[in-house]
DNA sequence: TATATTTGCATAACTGATTATATAAATAGT
DNA sequence: ACTATTTATATAATCAGTTATGCAAATATA
């Protein structure tokens, strides 16, 4: 039975590059059937050079996706091999402008042939099959252009991690994690104010009893993340979003958008219309989340933190 | 505009190998996401591992389809990477019997991990084309497996050739190329003899006018070919076929096939219910025609050639 | 107009595979 | 029991691409 059915799509990579490798094995036999003196991996350079003429082996390189050296290279060995030739007029001196010989024109003509026939047998295989592998290819080719394998995969370890995230309420026995969570990025980037400290070390008192709420991020049951929403009294603002901390090791797992999202959502149930909070545009990461959360900023209101230099708010009744 | 939808499938080998490039370096960035000290390379090799437990190098290689000595270095690298143990016991000494260590099963259950979320972003993938790749691959290494793209596209070729063959009845203009076209060939294997000259220097006389035809192959219109049914008086056979030739750089264009079925069906049409010929088994192509045409090996007839060792026959009444 | 930056290409070193070849151990043949 | 052959692996060279870097010519900038 065949290996990659076994190992699944993680072994995509290995499987196109073993498919390839037959395909290009082939292919140079299929050169030598037609007797021509031609190394496949010419083909797209010599392709663009009879259909577009004299150019430049950069300009080369991005019409067929290749690096530059790569084409410098092949450009040497088909020159070598006579088909075209380089240094062509230019004022530039800087540039190499390439066109095909008249050797390599005739060649143009036997390739034309060459290429019919493998067209045919190409077209028989798909009929053969199913599935269309050169549709696919183009299809592929055109989805990753709109989001690499890499950036779905992430998309996806995202999801799957944040599934292992619990969104729990606050409870004494969190107290600590509570203070050092935030103590941690606090001193990294600030110094500890006194308004800190007042929140931290009770936040029963300061936060919860004042009518405000405080959420746990559970990541496999450890507490590894932390939000409050403060009671403001104050004619706009109805709640503000504070002490928000997420520990440096589970950072990139859509941590920060759940606590702010359980915030938001428990903020309406309780009638809010406007929720307000304070950051720092040093912390790059944190203002693009209250972002992706609808925040937007705002200007003007007294602040008791030094370290404030940016204000924002959501409006929940738009 | 893609470069490829320009080219045609003769550049399906580039597209390939520069799509596989493309999925592979990203497969590299995503172990380093999930900060795996693991270079994609040797997955299939800790796939089989893991699965199959302890296994010789050349063992892993025909699983994973890799050449001994690329499984060789990856094997070395894993070595040193604390991924595999080698040399592990075996009383013959040639073999290197490799195993995953500790470390590298503790490895396998992160990989596991990572290879379900590959797994979804692909299909994520798969199900926003309309032509499955993956299948499309699955299909296309079957396919291969039954005729590979280069036998196909040397069909494609021989087909295409013979289109390009007429085969037309002798005439007296023909009669240089009818001479020499079978001199060349009697005379690199063999030697030419009386009832050679007398056949090839007057064939109006000895084959037509004695109730026989002979047909010319004209390739792109100049005489490449000759053959001849010679009417024979025997209570068995109705005609031989001979003097068969193609001139050598044509060969490989299908034209013995065409004079062949053209005799046969010529013979047919005369209401003859056997034919008969002459070779030498030194002569393996022609044979391997004979056979394809249909004519089995005989024994017992007299024959004028010293040059004649098998004798074959086609029954057209079977 | 002198200097800094950008552009175009070439070269070198690396990568992940291959084939060809060497070498040692095991097995077969006489 | 000795030699010839086969088997298992390792090593070296090659291939088709890559990235990193160097260098000279052209262009922008002060």
């Amino acid at each position: 039975m065949n290996l990659f059915s076994k190992t699944g799509k993680m072994a995509l990579g290995s499987r196109l590059r073993l498919f390839t490798g037959r395909i290009t094995d082939d292919a140079a036999k299929i050169y030598e059937l037609y007797n021509v003196d031609f190394s496949p991996k010419w083909f797209p350079v010599f392709f663009v050079l009879s259909t577009d003429g004299a150019k430049t082996i950069t300009e080369i390189a991005d019409d067929i996706g290749h690096s530059q050296p790569s084409v410098t290279k092949i450009i040497k060995e088909m020159e070598a091999a006579g088909i075209v030739a380089g240094n062509q007029k230019s004022k530039d001196k800087r540039r190499n402008v390439v066109s095909l010989t008249e050797a390599g024109g005739a060649l143009a003509e036997k390739v034309k042939v060459q290429s019919g026939d493998i067209e045919v047998a190409i077209d028989e295989i798909i009929s053969e099959a199913t599935h269309n592998l050169w549709e696919a290819l183009a299809e592929w080719e055109y989805l990753l252009d709109q989001k690499s394998l890499l950036t779905r995969v992430q998309g996806q370890k995202k999801l799957r991690e944040s599934r292992d995230v619990q969104i729990v309420p606050y409870e004494d026995r969190y107290q600590t994690h509570f203070r050092s969570l935030n103590e941690q990025w606090i001193s990294t980037y600030f110094k500890m104010e006194p308004s800190d400290s007042l929140a931290l070390d009770n936040p029963r008192e300061a936060i919860l009893e004042t009518g405000g709420k405080i959420f746990v991020a559970l990541y496999e049951n450890v507490p590894v993340g932390v939000c409050a929403m403060i009671k403001l009294e104050d004619p706009e603002y109805d709640y503000e979003l504070a002490k928000m901390a997420v520990a440096p090791a589970v950072q990139g797992k859509n941590i920060g958008m759940l606590l702010g999202e359980t915030v938001i959502k428990t903020a309406r149930e309780l009638g809010a219309s406007k929720i307000y909070l304070e950051s720092n545009t040093i912390l790059a990461p944190a203002i693009k989340l209250y972002q992706k959360l609808g925040f937007q900023k705002v200007v003007g209101r007294a602040t008791p933190y030094e370290r404030c230099n940016i204000q924002m708010e959501l409006n929940l009744k738009g």
